[in-house]
DNA sequence: CCTTCGTGTGGGAACGCTCCCACATTTGGA
DNA sequence: TCCAAATGTGGGAGCGTTCCCACACGAAGG
């Protein structure tokens, strides 16, 4: 039972496999009798072209990369959503790898994207590469793809690939500031891997926030937690132990806010009484629990869509300048009100 | 500045294409130092065989699809999960398509599969089709497959494919018969939707477990959340604000749990003071909250790579019988000693 | 009337691989 | 010593498409 071809339907419906072709890419002249006749025979037969034939005549794949991280972090997972979508939607398919984080992974995948000849691909770099000799090597590899690229989310220095990230810096910035407005004065910051650049400009926007408003950031505040869960949770029992809080916390990510509540539940802390806080991204299904979790909120699903749009726009004009867009968190406060209360003199 | 094929680096490293296939496959003899300058070659040139080419010549290729319902959805993120790790072990390249659980895109993306020629598809299906007409429609469509298939998660009737499944009327039994060792008398469900196979496993399951231990299901402590969050919500605050709630519930699914906490927080109830259940699935990140969350457990990750293994078996031996494999949930307790004293006369 | 254009069609080369076959060289056993 | 097997290599057909070119026909314009 071979699969059937362009040329079995041709001989089927008495036309030229030129004819089909045509037909099926609706392309130059075919008369109206015809179309009707090649297109019964090929439902009849339930055709359907070899992609692979097809892309190796071609010299052009249908096929968009995608290359993330973690793919069941509900983060990315929503990027992926959004990728998934938009591709799906413009006729694409989607070949998907995940890098677990790991360079020679990452590495791996772009090979098979290369093997795959993919149209375009969008990638989440496995770490923000700030080492130079990593960088460079990095950067050679996404050169030598020789396709459309988008990277997504996590910045990579000097790079002129198009690209849709998060301005972390603001929205460390305008976290910190609302619990500054809601009167808080001891401010701490559990701070991300502050080897990574989200992880450093998080902890800047944290610190400028606190300098514009004249409080010092207490080192005592600041808690490594790494984007960790496990780690954030230990050194937060020991601040806890050590009797060391401020009054509210910035927490870097979504991870960290776990390990962080989890400390907190267990010392029978109540939030906002005993301890306010404003996260980066929020926690799924945080809002089944009435309790003020406020959040920075972006548009997950919105940032993989818009990469997959980038990546179109620039098939249609691969000499449009690098678009760099930028997504701006907003703070969402769940419980402002109760943070007022906490106010100190 | 063409991509370089197999024979650019047949000239380069001065000997004929068929050679360089072979370094290239490992097969057949050739010379150790040709095998040497030929790599070279390749490396200089980063060379990379076209994935379209050879699975064009070889009729057959070396990617596996995957159609998952919902993608961002932590159960399938976790599916997924298992999938890309295996079938990335196995040096195979994953295809993504998402159905959204309707029956048109889910067509869309099998003809999909099938222009990609993919070697293997692993699907959780839309839906159950246990409509007849829409049953046989879909068996249609995966007959014409004609590649190996496993099916995921949700089972198709009748059908003799290679599967992996979860025992969802053990599941809900043994969860039901839990709260019932723990004294409960009068056990309410937070049914899903009944129309679907799994829906309704699981409420015979939890009926079962009810009968075989001489109590009744009272219809008032039937609740029919239909696995949606928004609407258990709305059934468990009617239930609340009528004072018709049973000491414990077992609930059918994440999402209706998530609805069903909501309502508990909102009237201030406390687990499991005011009321006990089991869930099927937990609910991520509940235990952040040092609060009795007990549920069935099932190994998502494991759902995924076993459909992966599932699927290379039967590319090694076709003729193989068709497998079904059957997870079976574990009774996590989570506050057991809580539940006890919670039990009635 | 012949030419030109618009419409409709078919054949063949090319895409970059694999695999079969042909052939050359070396090795080893009778 | 000779022949067969093991080792090593290259060429060409074929995979299922697309696309260029050739061609056929009728209508329109000179």
């Amino acid at each position: 039972m071979r699969t059937v071809t362009i040329q079995d339907i041709a001989r089927e419906a008495g036309v030229g496999k030129s004819t089909v072709s045509r037909v099926i890419n609706g392309t130059g002249y075919v008369h109206a009798d015809t179309v009707v006749k090649v297109k019964d025979v090929m439902t009849k037969y339930n055709y359907q072209p070899s992609a692979a034939a097809r892309s190796l005549s071609k010299k052009e794949s249908d096929t968009i990369g995608l290359i993330l991280p973690e793919v069941n972090n509900p983060f990315f997972a929503d990027i992926l959503k959004g990728v998934s979508q938009m591709v799906d939607k413009c006729g694409y398919t989607l070949i998907l790898c995940g890098s677990d984080n790991e360079a020679a992974k990452e590495a791996r995948a772009l090979e098979a994207m290369r093997r795959q000849r993919v149209k375009g691909l969008i990638i989440v770099p496995a770490n923000d590469y700030s080492n130079e000799t990593a960088h460079a090597h990095m950067e050679k590899l996404l050169r030598e793809l020789g396709c459309p690229l988008v990277v997504l989310d996590r910045p990579m220095l000097r790079m002129d690939f198009d690209s849709v990230t998060t301005d972390n810096f603001s929205g460390a910035y305008s976290a910190t500031e609302a619990l500054i407005r809601a009167g808080h004065k001891r401010i701490g910051i559990i701070a991300g891997d502050l080897n990574l650049f989200i992880g450093r400009e998080r902890y800047e926007g944290y610190c400028k926030a606190m300098e514009q408003n004249g409080l010092a950031v207490d080192p005592h505040y600041v808690v490594l937690g790494k984007f960790d869960r496990q780690i954030t949770y230990e050194k937060m029992r020991q601040a806890i132990r050590a009797n060391q809080l401020p009054t509210a916390y910035f927490i870097s990510n979504n991870l960290s806010e776990m390990g962080f509540l989890t400390a907190i539940h267990e010392a029978r802390l109540s939030v906002p009484d005993d301890i306010a806080f404003v996260g980066f991204d929020k926690l799924q299904g945080q809002d089944i629990f009435n309790v003020p979790y406020s959040h920075l909120e972006r548009e997950v699903l919105t940032l993989g869509s818009k990469a997959a749009q980038l990546l179109f726009r620039r098939f249609d004009n691969p000499e449009r300048p690098v678009e760099k867009i930028v997504i701006v968190p907003r703070v969402k406060l769940l419980g402002s009100e109760l943070l007022v209360t906490r106010a100190e003199g």
